[in-house]
DNA sequence: CGTACTTTTGAATCGCATCAAATCTGGTGG
DNA sequence: CCACCAGATTTGATGCGATTCAAAAGTACG
């Protein structure tokens, strides 16, 4: 990142459950998030939640930076910090600096990757299929610590937490999985 | 597009149902889809299919430009002319061009949003919803052109044909919905 | 005309959502 | 330290809607 642009960040934080922004915002910032962990969400017209994104170490609400307005909430899931840009000298920095433009470039790919692989994932019509794609996809050890509650997490897979609880039963049952508090392994073969 | 890009693109025809790539190839090409239609998709391993993005007057397999295999399958959808611009080219133009460069992250924003909003309608559970929220965010005018069979317009909405079809029909009878062959318009309250 | 595919409808089945309730957990204040 | 509370976790019962299997009618194309 150009020290231009780092200088321009803003320090703040966040408590849990607070909310960056809401849908219908006029973009001022992009945020960088430095501790803790921030969802974007939308609710459905029944009032259904739905994560379109966890951010952890990465920048946030990315899609924003050429609209009018934010498309998502953004809440804080734990107590956060986090680096406010304003939007104006993001762009300016992505104008005058190369390099930064670059890196830009990959992090967008990376979010269109993550997003496909979160519709392939929605495809599968059953909660354990989600589940052990869900692992496969977004924990390369085949280890995943969950940063969040399960019924967070139901909320992520498209599931309802009941549903959640249930498939990750079977998948023990079947011995697929490991469940051990907020770690979830997958089994090898015995 | 620098014209020094579009010298080095190649024209190429494809009939339909042609594979433009697949799954696993390394990436040559990225190609601009200049007529008819081409669809990126994967299957599940019971084999269902799964369309992540349909291209028109687009570039295709952009999430490809840094990765070392496709991660998807392209095929035709119909006759398919394109250009095909080798990837080094096209690193290259976007080192050399900032012009180039800034639509190309609008380009990358455009599908980051298209995905997320493919993402949020997966996640509606009932299919006269996943209908009604494709053509609010797929078509401003509230009237639908269908670019292909229903069949496949139900893979895209992550549903079989059938629920396709019975769901269509009850949002008709329901006076919510017209349908007129490939064309499907939101009906106004009388 | 015949073939392949889409469109459409029917019936049976299965999995997830939903509603309900009990238990467990972490955190707060007395 | 303990009582208490809010929320997560877990299990049970029920119903609905999508899937699945099946079959008929419509349509495009050679």
């Amino acid at each position: 990142m150009p020290t231009k642009l780092r200088e321009r960040g803003e320090w703040r934080r966040f408590d849990k459950d607070a909310l960056l922004f809401s849908i219908g915002d006029c973009p001022k910032y992009i945020y960088f998030i430095v501790q803790g962990e921030v969802r974007l969400r939308r609710h459905s017209l029944e009032g259904t939640e739905m994560v379109m994104q966890r951010a952890r170490n990465t920048f946030l609400a990315e899609a924003s930076l050429e609209s009018a307005t934010y498309h998502c909430d953004a809440i804080a899931n734990e107590a956060v910090l986090a680096l406010a840009f304003p939007v104006s000298d993001f762009r300016i920095a992505l104008a005058d600096c190369p390099n930064f433009r670059t890196k830009w470039i990959s992090h967008l790919l990376r979010e269109v990757r993550r997003a496909r692989a979160q519709v392939e994932r929605q495809g599968l019509r059953n909660a354990g299929d989600r589940i052990l794609h869900y692992l496969e996809t977004e924990c390369p050890s085949g280890q995943l610590q969950l940063h969040q509650t399960k019924k967070a997490w139901a909320a992520e897979l498209g599931l309802t937490h009941e549903a959640l609880y249930r498939a990750l039963g079977n998948l023990c049952r079947q011995g697929v999985l490991r469940v051990d508090g907020s770690i979830i392994a997958k089994q090898l073969k015995t």
